[in-house]
DNA sequence: GCGGTACATTGACGTTCGTCAATACGAGGC
DNA sequence: GCCTCGTATTGACGAACGTCAATGTACCGC
């Protein structure tokens, strides 16, 4: 299954922030921006979410496929979701009854390029 | 007693682990290692201290020039510091009365390994 | 030794987190 | 319409967090 089209819901656009911690000091309003997605990847839970996300074929999973692997209960994986999404690291689309989530891979590489070294 | 050069205190050497995020999916043990480390990086008094310290001419800098730049009292900043040793993101070093600390390029490069695309 | 400096640790406080069961909401199917 | 399924939200709980002032501890110069 093959999903291209981006749902674009309540994506807060903060894929843009921050050069590398190495380069420049990084100002107080960056660094809270930042704190907040890699806080959002600092729990086992969330983590395992994304890496289910992100090796799945076509890149998106039904929220209802995410709950067993997490090994917690539907609402405690619910809000897992909602942090990631908050975050920018994850989407959410509507289809039917269900929500499937997909990772944003601007995000993790903005991330990446944050940890970059001098 | 002289001076001791390089005590390598408690430094755990946790900066091998863990394949790509989106390359298989991230065991339970694994996730849990990741996430400290990226819990170690989700709080932005701890960003503004790993960034200070990167910037820094020869990559370290003693505790006492980190408090005043971080804006929160001494004891604040030493257990920030303290997480961030414990995460093994950064190292320090007793020089005297003065503890010096400096980031360990290997971590941050192992979180952006964890952080790559498929 | 003594006094001072630098850092870590303690104890307290309010806040946030992770978790669950229970409930509410929404979309289909009948 | 009603019922069922999938997801989000609520309320409660203990645990962890971030913060500070105060205290403890190690080191150095004198």
């Amino acid at each position: 299954m093959t999903v291209q089209e981006l749902p674009v819901l309540d994506q807060p656009e903060v894929v843009a922030c921050c050069a590398p911690l190495a380069s420049t000091l990084l100002s107080e309003p960056d660094a809270e921006t930042l704190a907040r997605q890699f806080a959002a990847l600092g729990d086992p839970v969330r983590l395992r979410l994304v890496s289910l996300l992100a090796t799945a074929e076509g890149g998106a999973v039904c929220a209802c496929d995410l709950v067993e692997p997490a090994g917690r209960s539907q609402g405690t994986v619910s809000s897992h979701l909602a942090k990631l999404r908050e975050a920018g690291i994850v989407v959410s689309e509507k289809r039917g009854r269900n929500v499937w989530y997909a990772v944003v891979p601007a995000a993790l590489e903005n991330l990446r390029g944050a940890l970059a070294q001098r």
